[in-house]
Formats: structure tokens, C-alpha cells, sequence
DNA sequence: ATATCTGCAAAGACTTTGCAACCTT
DNA sequence: AAGGTTGCAAAGTCTTTGCAGATAT
């Protein structure tokens, strides 16, 4: 949107750096702010908006995964294989990445049969996991 | 999380119909805010808040569908899983009714396949419609 | 009559932006 | 040197909450 917007992430500084090695080292997806803790926990120095800023390079650059948690919160995760997406745990958040393969082929066959084009797939998928199953009444 | 919640949504009132008559009318997901817009336009009178609150009512009794945008936003729908869903145009809302079989029982077997329960599953198929695609650029 | 709802304004949480100084190339 | 990047603070979204008055049952 912006003529700027292709021209950032042209250099590599500390601060992008050491968000990519943060994410590299975060188990599953962290929110901005959790980054930012978790960074500052490291001893790193960055501001929340460097992180912001960072993410949303990674973002356009597709190097990162993003989600939203319930209450609209964005997520971040490192390492894009393919176009995976999530199976979320709706008590305790943990997230598991999902082929999508087949519903991806569906969407596409399904709305091409309808001559529809431009196809944009919006899918949520919800559960409780083991753990949460076993401790909910 | 407040011992209030269980005695929220006991009284009908003119707002609340109204919400609920505004968003079975909406073809696809609506922000609480677009929901607001929609229904002054449509002549009704209800604040903002109210609309957010008759939302989570409604979210809380299971009646409405809940997702979120790529910004984080929050979108509803009325209405509900597991029943025909729809492929709709982003430029003209026309809607068609598809068979999601296939989607539903990738999306238990998928979320089985990791030990998830209670499962739900909420997707949004749009696209352009033959006519659409014909008058975009 | 009483518990629930509404609306306003204020507060909160997350994210983005303006701008001067600082770095990377 | 040139242009992207940083950090601070301020501003912007979307959403929730406090409270007094209005409303549903």
C-alpha cells in the first residue's frame, strides 16, 4: 500500500536479528508483546515498537506464520512450511500447525465449480486438547 | 471469569432483537463495529457498547459463530456449525450454499488424529463471482 | 419490585505513526 | 553520504468497564 513498504528490510540490524533468533527459539506462536518480554528476559535491548515493526517485516517477507488468539491478539511463529494452518486448544491456547492440504484443494475446486475466482479461504478450527479434555468436567 | 455471567441474556429487549435480526439478515461475517454501522443505517438505536455486550451474550450461548479478521478484529455471524455453509462474493454478497462434507469430516478426523474434542470448526469461503470477476480490473 | 440492560464517558489492551537521531550499506 | 532503522511519545483501533437511570419480567 505504502511506496514504502518495498523498501523496508533492506538492512540487517541487532534489533532484527535478534527477533528472528527469539522466534527461532520460541516453541510454538508468541504474541508481539510476549516477544518483547521474552527478549528483554534475554537481556536483549529493543523497543515494543522495533518488534512491531520487525514482525511486520517478516510478515510481508512471508517469513513468519501469523494467527489470531480469541481475543484478537496476533500470534507469530518463525518457519513457514507451506501454507499450514492451526488446530487451537480453546482453554489453555496451545496450538498445533495442521496440514491444510485437503481443504485447501476443496475450497479451490469447490468454488471454481461455481466459476468464483479470487478464492480466499478463512478457516478456524477449535478443540479442547488431551490435556484440557481430561481436566474439563 | 465474573459470577455476573450467568445472568446475563435473561431479557429481551429491542436491541437485542434488533442485533440478532441485523446479523441474520448480513450474508458473512460482520465486525461489531461494521454490525453497528449496518443497523444505524438500517434506522436502529443502540450504542456501540450495547452491540458488543448483546455480542458476547450471544458468543456465550453457543448461538453465534466467532472468528477473526487479519487485523485481529473480531467477526460474528449467526448461525452455526456443522450446518451448510456458503461461498460468497467480497464485491456483491451474493452468496451460494455448498456442501462443506468434506471440510467437516477433514476437520474431525485432523483434530482426532491429535487427540483434540469438541471439536468446532468455522470457515469463510469468498471469492469473485463470474459477474464480479468480469467488471474488476 | 427487582434484577437485568442501556448508554455515556473513561479506561484498557494492542498496534501504528511522527520525527529526530542513529546505523547499515 | 544516502537511505533505511530505531526509540520515544503520542495517537489510533477495537473492546471492556463503571455508574446512574431506564426497562423487562
Amino acid at each position: 500500500m505504502t511506496a514504502n513498504g518495498a523498501r523496508r528490510g533492506r538492512y540487517q540490524t541487532r534489533q532484527r536479528r535478534a527477533v528472528v533468533r527469539t522466534l527461532a527459539q520460541a516453541p510454538g506462536f508468541l504474541s508481539a508483546q510476549a516477544l518483547h518480554a521474552r527478549m528483554h528476559l534475554a537481556g536483549e535491548t529493543i523497543s515494543l515498537t522495533t518488534v512491531y515493526r520487525a514482525l511486520r517485516v517478516l510478515a510481508d517477507a512471508g517469513r513468519i506464520d501469523t494467527i489470531h488468539d480469541q481475543v484478537g491478539e496476533q500470534l507469530f511463529h518463525l518457519g513457514t512450511v507451506g501454507r499450514s494452518r492451526h488446530l487451537v486448544c480453546r482453554d489453555c491456547d496451545q496450538n498445533v500447525p495442521i496440514d491444510a492440504d485437503t481443504v485447501e484443494n476443496w475450497a479451490a475446486t469447490t468454488a471454481a465449480d461455481h466459476g468464483f475466482t479470487d478464492i480466499h479461504l478463512v478457516i478456524e478450527l477449535t478443540g479442547l486438547c488431551p490435556a484440557c479434555t481430561a481436566t474439563t468436567p
